[in-house]
DNA sequence: CTCCCTGCAAACATTTTGCATATCA
DNA sequence: TGATATGCAAAATGTTTGCAGGGAG
């Protein structure tokens, strides 16, 4: 999925009937910035900085708004599975660390092919796909 | 994996030191009935009809350490990412209804192939994986 | 008999609703 | 201007902790 700029967005809000508010701005910059995965609290937090009135509850209504929009993904973690991260910055591949809680992005060429004979097979209509790797990075594994 | 009898889980269990207790085999009895994946409230719920004063904190901690033992699985779905199921009954790979919400298992040949390639190139450690593909299921997809 | 495990209650964290007000188009 | 979105407070939900008593080994 091609990236997109922030006005791209905007449009997209725009053309599916929504308003472009201060609250959703704040939020789709917070994730715009954002190089992993945030979750609710700290897209609340990192968001209050440019919209210091910016309510909790607005940042949960957004993302699911953006969800919806499918301009955000929901990433499913180990501990607490409540992280947020651009859809079009992301594949939907992860590894996530087990020791620093890290989570990384990988390419997974020959995916498609396989979730291709899956929706054959089962009857199944594929609409999105998540697949995720739990383990120890570089960093924490042992030597 | 090969699928394991109640008898062999508990041995499992005692093999690490823990003890078989009324709580830990409620538990274990409601994930072997189980055809796919539970929640917590309904593992507890269904756990008092097997052992009334089974309360929720002990079906929280019973997971904790059956995750731990390798024996159960966390299953993270897309509202609410709470499902747990047997380790030894599921490779990891779901398929969830986003109509119905039905979660399927389907066998990948394949993909460790390309597990270990990620692996290859990305120097993690990787423990284990999910494979999630959200999409409608037949009965729910249009016609 | 001893220590681990349990269950209750209450603390805690997170997400959802009700409603009056503010704001975008 | 008028419908939509916001933000607060409070409720609902889900999970964890403290502690005295109970049960497995």
């Amino acid at each position: 999925m091609k990236m997109r700029t922030i006005s791209e967005l905007e449009q997209v809000i725009r053309s599916a009937g929504y308003r472009v508010t201060r609250s959703r701005l704040a939020v789709l910059h917070v994730l715009a910035r954002a190089d992993g995965v945030l979750d609710a609290a700290a897209i609340h937090r990192l968001g209050r900085r440019e919209h210091p009135r910016l309510g909790r509850v607005s940042v949960y209504r957004t993302l699911d708004l953006l969800i919806e929009l499918g301009l955000v993904r929901q990433i499913h973690g180990d501990g607490g599975c409540h992280g947020f991260a651009r859809a079009d910055r992301s594949e939907g591949h992860y590894l996530v660390c087990q020791s620093c809680g890290q989570v990384s992005e990988f390419p997974c060429a020959g995916l498609d092919q396989l979730l291709d004979a899956v929706a054959r097979q089962s009857g199944f209509l594929v609409r999105g796909h998540m697949l995720q790797l739990e383990g120890l990075c570089p960093a924490c594994r042992p030597a």
